[in-house]
DNA sequence: CTAAGGATTTCT
DNA sequence: GAAATCCTTAGC
């Protein structure tokens, strides 16, 4: 078997809708930990009132404002690490959230260990100390890489979760997933 | 259903 | 400084 192909920095350099929907299917790894995709939400920047862009570039926010392919990782409600990848050109302020994996290889806890957003983070063993700020084109632990093709008929797409405050773009379907999947969260 | 939990941001 | 907010999860 070939070596995995790891996702270029041109993949991720494009608009984040777009790289939302092209991550399903594709293969995170950490360390010895893998994989497959199976839900995502896009930020589109400092526009997209849902987005941690909104405020601009501030001490937690400003890799969201360098050059895509570099990770995001955040803390919230006190206790979940949330692991983001930075899209699009140097200054735009895109990222993608990852939000649910199907477990490949090295992760312990049955096929539900990587549903939803803070127990993937905990499942693939990412935290903010450790991986907040790292380039995946260039990282030997945490990167993604390419993973059996997926038909677009399979990806299905809806509003994002729990941003009910963002106004006129809290119905924008922004999430995608990998239709009929257990891990990808259920629709509130 | 709701409490827990700590950081971030904005407001006074 | 203080307080409200928060892209969640586990446990009643």
């Amino acid at each position: 078997m070939s070596a995995a192909e790891r996702l270029s920095r041109r993949f991720f350099a494009r608009p984040a809708d777009v790289v939302a929907h092209a991550l399903i299917g594709q293969v995170l790894v950490c360390g010895e930990r893998a994989g497959i995709v199976v839900e995502t939400e896009a930020y589109l920047g400092p526009d997209d009132k849902a987005s941690h862009a909104r405020f601009g570039a501030t001490a937690r926010t400003s890799v969201m404002f360098g050059p895509g392919g570099v990770s995001y990782v955040y803390l919230i409600y006190g206790m979940y690490d949330m692991f983001n990848i930075v899209t699009g050109r140097d200054g735009e302020g895109q990222a993608v959230l990852v939000r649910a994996a199907h477990p490949e290889r090295g992760i312990a806890g049955g096929p539900a260990a990587a549903a939803g957003p803070g127990k993937l983070c905990r499942a693939f063993g990412i935290s903010r100390a450790r991986h907040h700020g790292v380039d995946l084109t260039a990282s030997p632990e945490l990167f993604l890489a390419r993973g059996s093709r997926v038909a677009r008929a399979r990806v299905a797409r809806g509003p994002r979760i729990g941003i009910d405050y963002a106004g006129e773009w809290a119905p924008v379907p922004l999430r995608f997933w990998l239709a009929g999947h257990p891990a990808v969260s259920r629709a509130r």
